[in-house]
DNA sequence: ACTCTCACG
DNA sequence: ACGTACGTGAGAGTT
């Protein structure tokens, strides 16, 4: 058939608006098409090159791509049902036209902006990888699930009568108003700060009551649970494929502005974790029988990338010696000897490790910390005389945004910080901060993306049968 | 549509 | 939450 062969030859190149959504609905390509068209760069996509252009546009659609480029819309929409034959091939022409003087439009734009590498052999690709998984899908234990529910709807119950008989009332725990307005006006309960429009009930300032009233403790308990149930047990059931028992993300690759991916209906890269029942939900996440999930991830890819990017010789030992970094931290901020590090050492320098790569202020680590601003100061000013030449990128990089605009990753990706020059102080610290952790979070992404091309062409080239199904940031997640 | 809260890396 | 730690998506309540 013509159009079989228009789409398997790569002499022939396909420019496409959404690569991804036509692989995952529409275009069934055979691998060996599929290797041919990632080698010969046979497809390219005007979505993805309006997002490396500017990843924080936030709005791709070719009717934006179209109005950005100044070109007016003719043909009108017509409602889907009453549509004529006409109707749809006026709109599908005018968008072949928007297609096409977008990709003129952007090619100039990324050969200038020196991304054409970036598009063509990590993006591109990484499309064909995406759309594989999101049609492969995650295969979930539906009964499993279900008696979780019954069980956190048990639990939940109780909790329910318990903080109704604390309160002396029944209210909706679920609205933050009606507890605000319980705890601290009926109850008396001393508040913390405010929200624009009330009192914050968020679970900081409640475990900071929590020790002295019973109601909080509940409260919290209640949340917990409340969470999981809506989020990942409800609204993961309503999303199963009553058939196939799985579950079908999408990955958003033109999203982020950092340049990593995003994953909704469902959000599968954030599936909880942390607590123990959290834990339990993830226990419903399942392989077919004769296969098991195999998950395989980075350790603290952005760490060694701030090592990588700084150069600071300190940081650089530590990673090629094969230190625990959070402990060599510790070492170095509170000048004891690794042996001398106690857990509570290890996990006050952990925080300080994850505050330096999001540009944190002495405020902002004295309050994760509880510690006082002048402590906190301490802690900072040891920390970058060990390590001098993180102090040295991070005003290097700040530079760089205020006087180009933007910043940028390993792989050439490029943020614009809008804020950067503004007379508003908050919004400019604001801009300082995201220039700080773009490079490095964008950085970590470009390599993943790298890792999950090459892979996929790997397992190809080797006819192996495990499956990628899953990426969460420094993370892949194999059916196998 | 907005706000608040909270799950993840 | 904020002036004060980056990047996301989702559910519930409220308007
Ligand atoms: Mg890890
Ligand atoms: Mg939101």
């Amino acid at each position: 058939m013509w159009w079989d062969e228009l789409l398997r030859v790569t002499s022939v190149k396909k420019v496409t608006h959404d690569l991804k959504g036509l692989l995952r609905h529409h275009l069934i390509l055979s691998e060996s098409s599929m290797e041919d068209a990632l080698r010969d760069e046979a497809w390219q996509d005007v979505r993805i090159m309006a997002y490396l252009h500017d990843p924080d546009a936030g709005d791709y659609s070719l009717e934006r791509l179209g109005r950005n480029l100044g070109i007016s819309i003719v043909a009108q929409p017509v409602a889907k049902s009453h549509a004529t034959d006409n109707d749809r091939i006026a709109k599908l022409c005018e968008s072949a036209v928007l297609i096409h003087k977008a990709y003129e439009w952007y090619k100039v734009r990324l050969d200038e902006m020196d991304l054409w590498e970036l598009f063509t052999t990590v993006e591109m690709p990484l499309s064909f990888v995406l759309a594989s998984m999101e049609r492969h899908g995650m295969l979930i234990d539906i009964e499993y699930l279900r008696q979780l529910r019954d069980e956190l709807n048990t639990a939940l119950r109780e909790l329910e009568e318990r903080i109704y008989k604390l309160a002396g009332e029944r209210f909706n725990i679920r609205s933050p108003r009606q507890l605000g307005r319980v705890l601290f006006e009926k109850l008396q309960l001393p508040h913390g700060r405010r929200t624009k429009t009330g009192y914050s009930t968020a679970a900081d300032v409640l475990e900071a009551l929590a020790p002295q009233y019973e109601i909080v403790t509940r409260v919290l308990e209640y949340r917990e649970l409340e969470k999981l149930r809506s989020t990942y047990v409800d609204g993961l059931l309503e999303l199963v494929n009553p058939t196939t028992h799985r579950v079908h993300t999408t990955f958003d690759q033109a999203g982020a502005a950092t340049g990593r991916l995003s994953s909704s209906e469902p959000n599968l890269q954030n599936i909880p974790i942390r607590s123990e029942w959290g834990k339990r939900i993830r226990r419903a996440f399942i392989a077919p029988s004769g296969h098991v999930l195999l998950s395989a991830d980075y350790s603290q890819i952005e760490l060694r990338i701030l090592a990588h990017v700084s150069g600071d010789e300190a940081l650089c030992n530590a990673f090629m010696h094969g230190e625990d970094i959070h402990t060599r931290t510790a070492a170095d901020v509170f000048d004891v000897s690794m042996d001398e590090v106690t857990d509570d050492m290890r996990r006050r320098a952990k925080v300080i490790n994850f505050g330096i790569v999001y540009g944190m202020s002495s405020f902002g680590l004295a309050q994760q910390l509880g510690i006082s601003q002048d402590e906190a100061m301490r802690y900072i000013e040891n920390y970058f005389n060990r390590y001098p030449k993180v102090k040295e990128y991070i005003e290097r990089t700040i530079e760089h945004a205020r006087a180009h605009g933007y910043v940028t990753t390993l792989l050439k990706r490029r943020r614009y910080l809008r804020g950067i020059n503004s007379t508003d102080e908050r919004e400019r610290e604001a801009a300082q901060r995201a220039a700080i952790n773009m490079p490095i979070q964008g950085s970590a992404a470009d390599i993943i993306k790298v890792a999950m091309v090459r892979l996929w062409s790997e397992m190809l080239r080797r006819n192996w049968r495990a499956k990628m199904i899953l990426q969460v940031h420094d993370e892949l997640v194999w059916e196998v």
